[in-house]
DNA sequence: CACTTGGAGGTGACCAACGT
DNA sequence: ACGTTGGTCACCTCCAAGTG
């Protein structure tokens, strides 16, 4: 019965000094015996008699709660509230804390009659220093322990085991958001609650360390946090390798205890079992999909899966895990993929896993067309749908890696706003600035090939009028669906007619491999796009022969050549885009739309405000006084015109090079979702023709002629950014898209019998080269690049 | 020292379309 | 039916610097 008492007053003290209602008592009286194992009838005759022995305690309140009070503690007004009230002229607000209208003679009265006098008012509550012992665990008064604070603690300890959200501490106390964190911390300091992440809305949860330290469920959260970290370690050194062995063994029921969204909080936790699963599968290897069910989450919800996605994110920026593509294995779904996680730093992968390229690939510079026009023809494309800067961004070759986008996001006033910078100059500006080179962003762009040559396959040249004209006479055929057949045959390596093309350029194998017919003019059914792409994979991986051994399937090569074979003819089809369509801007005639977020800051005229496009909505304001500002003076540069205009540009590059940095990651983030396993074939790091056999790179070195031109930007070979399309002498051009070069008589075929392995070029001596109808092999194009390409 | 405030940065709900 | 995706927006977290 000690016990029993202990625990109600306890409970009593933990909620609050505004107490609770009686019949919480019998809660209490439940709860204990519902841990304690014993079979104690708890009824409101065994209520009753608990109430009279609690009431009893000299530490014990029995009383009626204010009327004024409608809140579950006393919540201590801010300085701000009292500040405001004095200016006013205000009765001063009570900065003591309330208590219960104490009832003298509750102790010697029964429950049931106290009930019926005083209804739903009828509180009891612990006296305030037993309360504060209780939720403190001591009686010392620290400092940070002010009224503020303290009813902060009291809304976190009525919450128990569950906690309060940062969010919801702000509902309940009406304290600014910025003041529950500061009140928060002040308790974190104190060690006396625990902040735990959560998804979705409030995205923190605080819970009083006395629940987080006993709860079951937290308990066992964190002993498989400790497991985890422990293998976690182990793995590190190398030393788990029976462990593995054993985990393997026990790949089917994982032993995954079910989880649910507070595991979710526990990275290690996450990881752990994540890492577990990778281990237990194949190639270290797992479907992304619905893991989080896997892993022994039954019945997540959208929040769920989202901080889990999350989670999974923050994995993979550890390293811990990576996302790969997998082709899927169903027949009916064989163009698909699969989205997988895999183990990093594991050697599992085997030979028999085919894994694709992410879907973006990064790289899409056309190299015969300007950047400027490329850059218009794809808004053109976009017509009035018109593109984000993330599909607009596209990494340089490498040679050109200086002249790459670095954008930054800036803010003036209430202007958000994006500033480009090649990376050279942004990259001088961080060295100008003192800035942190490890968190500015781009420093991971390599320019070292800067100042060099753009390095071309040579096999993508022709060798011969034979092979010229074979190839130009494949252009005859438009009908796609022979072409697929044929292309498939060839695939197939037995069949005759245009097989002989493919055979009878054998070096050209590599450009051979992205097999696609540029001519087919009739648009296909989407079935059939499809099939033309299977059949044009086939082609790939038969004809792949410098390539490495493992076998690769390249869909978006394929989706690359499958939808270039429409673009040849008809006018390019708009891809389907996923997601909301975006916004259509049309000022003209949309109503204004509503205004989000936080109101316009209002600012005194005097402090200049010369771009403040709301000028006019200020008026009224301005014609009242301001009122003295409290807190940080605002980094608003209008404000403070005469500061010094370097000082000025220096903060202001701190400020975007800190955003930037965000910005880098999350772009790279973005880029770098997906890894590669396998050396795609489609990046543009991939041009270097280093075959040995082959000979030298397409590269001219030492000619002064070509140096001083490429100066000049003349002709050169980086042809990416240069202007004229027809005019180059080495011009790597996608045939498959534009055959007007070809009639222009400016592509013809090289005279490579003695130089195919030594191409050297000079400006004027060289006769014109052309290449091949690979183009991806030469000038790696993204699929929306190549339905856009249109040479001018 | 306790609290407030401005501001930068970060997150996730929502939406709509599409894929499976 | 349910999951995925990308854009948008509101809300949230956190820090630094100020006031009293």
């Amino acid at each position: 019965m000690d016990e029993l008492l202990h625990h109600c007053l306890r409970e009593l003290a933990f909620d609050g000094d505004l107490g609770c209602d009686v019949s919480r008592l019998s809660d209490f009286i439940k709860d204990f015996y519902s841990h304690s194992g014993s079979d104690q009838k708890v009824d409101d005759a065994f209520c009753a008699f608990v109430w009279s022995l609690v009431v009893q305690q000299p530490t014990v309140l029995v009383g009626t709660l204010p009327p004024t009070i409608t809140s579950e503690v006393w919540i201590a007004p801010q300085v701000s509230a009292k500040r405001k009230a004095n200016a006013k002229g205000e009765e001063h607000i009570l900065t003591e804390p309330l208590v219960l209208n104490l009832l003298p003679d509750a102790k010697s009265r029964p429950l049931a009659e106290l009930q019926r006098e005083y209804g739903s008012t009828l509180r009891i509550a612990a006296d305030r220093d037993s309360i504060y012992a209780a939720i403190t665990g001591t009686h010392i008064r620290f400092s940070k322990m002010s009224p503020m604070v303290y009813s902060a603690l009291q809304i976190i300890t009525r919450g128990r085991v569950d906690g309060v959200t940062v969010v919801q501490l702000g509902q309940r106390t009406k304290y600014d958001q910025k003041t529950c964190f500061y009140l928060v911390k002040q308790l974190t300091d104190l060690n006396l609650v625990v902040k735990v992440r959560r998804g979705g809305v409030g995205t923190h949860f605080v819970i009083h360390r006395y629940f987080f330290d006993r709860s079951p469920s937290w308990k066992a959260i964190r002993d498989e946090e400790v497991r985890a970290e422990v293998i976690s370690r182990n793995t590190d050194v190398s030393t788990v390798e029976g462990q593995e062995d054993e985990e393997t063994t026990d790949v089917s029921p994982l032993g995954f205890t079910p989880i649910d969204s507070r595991h979710l909080s526990s990275l290690p936790l996450v990881r752990g079992r994540i890492v577990k699963l990778l281990k237990a599968s194949t190639n270290n290897m797992h479907v992304s999909n619905n893991m989080i069910v896997i892993l022994g989450f039954a019945h997540p919800t959208k929040t769920d899966r989202r901080f889990f996605h999350r989670r999974v994110q923050e994995l993979i920026q550890q390293g811990v895990v990576e996302k790969v593509l997998v082709p899927s294995k169903k027949k009916k779904t064989k163009v698909a993929s699969v989205l997988c996680l895999r183990l990093v730093n594991e050697n599992a992968g085997g030979d028999e896993i085919v894994v694709v390229p992410p879907t973006e690939v990064q790289g899409g510079f056309k190299l015969n067309v300007s950047v400027h026009k490329q850059i218009s023809d794809m808004l053109e494309e976009a017509g009035t749908t018109g593109m984000t800067l993330t599909h607009l961004v596209m990494p340089p070759p490498p040679h050109l890696g200086d002249l790459g986008v670095a954008a930054l996001l800036e803010t003036s006033g209430r202007e958000r706003r994006h500033r480009y910078f090649t990376i050279s100059a942004y990259r001088t500006l961080v060295e100008r600035e003192n800035l942190d080179k490890s968190t500015a962003g781009y420093s991971d762009v390599d320019l070292s090939n800067v100042g060099g040559f753009l390095s071309v396959d040579p096999g993508g040249f022709y060798r011969n009028d034979e092979e010229l004209h074979q190839y130009q006479d494949s252009f005859k055929d438009d009908d796609s669906i022979k072409l697929a057949k044929v292309s498939k045959k060839s695939a197939e390596s037995s069949v005759a007619g245009r097989k002989g093309l493919k055979q009878k350029l054998p070096v050209n194998a590599e450009a051979e491999d992205n097999g696609i017919d540029p001519q087919s003019s009739a648009k296909p059914s989407r079935r059939g796009k499809r099939k033309a792409a299977g059949t044009a994979s086939a082609n790939q991986e038969d004809s792949i022969e410098p390539r490495p051994q493992k076998k690769r399937k390249i869909e978006n090569a394929e989706n690359v050549e499958a939808e270039a074979q429409i673009g040849a003819i008809v006018e390019p089809p708009v891809p389907k885009k996923r997601g909301r369509p975006r916004k259509t801007v049309d000022n003209s005639t949309a109503p204004a739309p509503k205004k989000r977020g936080r109101p316009p800051k209002v600012r005194a005229k005097s402090n200049g405000g010369e771009d403040e496009p709301d000028a006019g909505e200020k008026s009224d304001d301005a014609e009242t006084a301001p009122p003295k500002k409290r807190g940080r003076k605002s980094k608003n540069y209008a404000a403070n015109v005469n500061d010094d205009d370097t000082d000025k540009a220096r903060d202001s590059t701190k400020r975007r090079s800190t955003r930037k940095s965000v910005e880098g990651e999350e772009e790279q983030e973005r880029q770098g979702d997906v890894q590669i396993v396998d050396e795609p074939q489609l990046h543009g790091d991939n041009l270097q023709a280093d075959n040995p056999q082959k000979g030298n790179h397409l590269e001219v070195e030492g000619d002064p002629d070509i140096s001083r031109s490429r100066q000049s930007g003349a002709m050169s070979t980086q042809p990416a950014y240069v202007d004229g399309d027809v005019d180059m002498v080495v011009q790597p051009v996608n045939i498959q898209t534009d055959q007007r070069l070809f009639d222009d008589g400016n592509l013809t075929q090289a005279d490579s019998s003695n130089t195919r392995d030594g191409l050297s070029i000079t400006q004027a001596s060289q006769e014109p080269l052309g290449l091949h109808e690979n183009s991806e092999s030469v000038c790696p194009l993204q699929p929306r690049y190549l339905l856009s390409l249109k040479l001018c």
